[in-house]
DNA sequence: ATGCTCCCCGGTATCAAACC
DNA sequence: GGTTTGATACCGGGGAGCAT
């Protein structure tokens, strides 16, 4: 099974029309992206950071966690997953990745991968207004000491913009992180210097969770992210949240939810 | 076009040093 | 001696850059 969002740039068709996917395996008529073929699995445990054991039809296999988080209200043994099958390297040491958890209140993203390709489709599309779907979007930028998910520019601005993925929810708040992030701070600290006339720095909270109404920095889990978030903010970067509508086959960005930054 | 190396991602774990 | 702080290695994989 290839297809699917982009590792690697998609030969996959359009489930929508049969026709070749235009970028970034992306449905052709929203801003959805195409998770391709999943394989449904039951999560025996995360064996390690990276790696969880997965029983797909009676048989343990590893799977890759692209997800550095602790995912501790996620990833709990018994749980129903959803793994993407990666034939791809040779060198992988596991052949998919864990792709979707069951929560019981739906499907829950834990690919940190996602949310910039979610983004870009979501400018694209017109869905994320903040910027014109014309924009030309590049990926990976540096920006001081750091890499930025994305630089975008249209007219004569630009814009950084980093985007987090959200999978903690309390209450109907999600939150952000679910661990304490330096680096997190650093970006939002990087965001606030580049801030100028024609320079925007924007932060997209990206919720993965479909029980999520509101957003809020996870104040009590790390503090100084808390407090760079309010600074940065205050320098003039945006603070954007919008939560993700998920399928067994295919995630989009949907509804924009209220920032509460305290 | 392909293969290789290196850096980065974001946390955890561990150890050493500094401090009370 | 106990606690806090800082530095570093590590994990698996993506992607940029370079060489062939």
């Amino acid at each position: 099974m290839s297809g699917g969002y982009p590792i690697r740039p998609s030969t996959a068709r359009c489930s929508c029309t049969g026709g070749p996917i235009t970028g970034w395996g992306t449905f052709c008529g929203s801003a959805s992206v195409n998770l391709g073929e999943l394989v449904p699995g039951t999560l025996v445990e995360r064996s390690q950071r990276f790696v969880a054991r997965v029983e797909v039809a009676g048989t343990a296999v590893e799977a890759h966690v692209p997800n550095s988080g602790r995912l501790a209200e996620l990833m709990l043994p018994g749980t129903a997953v959803l793994l993407r099958r990666d034939p791809g390297r040779a060198r992988r040491r596991t052949g998919c990745d864990l792709v979707l958890v069951d929560h019981g209140g739906g499907w829950t993203c834990v690919d940190t991968r996602l949310p910039p390709h979610l983004v870009v489709e979501a400018i694209r599309r017109g869905v994320l207004r903040e910027f014109p779907p014309t924009a030309v979007v590049e990926r990976e930028v540096r920006l001081g000491g750091s890499r930025l998910d994305l630089r975008v520019a249209y007219d004569q601005m630009t814009g950084y913009v980093e985007t987090k993925s959200v999978t903690l929810v309390q209450d109907g708040r999600a939150m952000f992180p679910d661990a304490p992030t330096a680096r997190g701070t650093r970006h939002l600290a990087e965001l606030a210097r580049s801030v100028a006339p024609g320079i925007r720095g924007v932060v997209v909270f990206v919720v993965q969770r479909p029980d999520a109404v509101t957003f809020a920095p996870h104040e009590v889990m790390d503090p100084h992210f808390a407090a760079g978030l309010r600074t940065a903010r205050g320098r003039g970067v945006e603070v954007l949240c919008y939560r993700c509508e998920t399928t067994p086959s295919s995630i989009a960005i949907g509804k924009r939810l209220p920032v509460h930054l305290g």
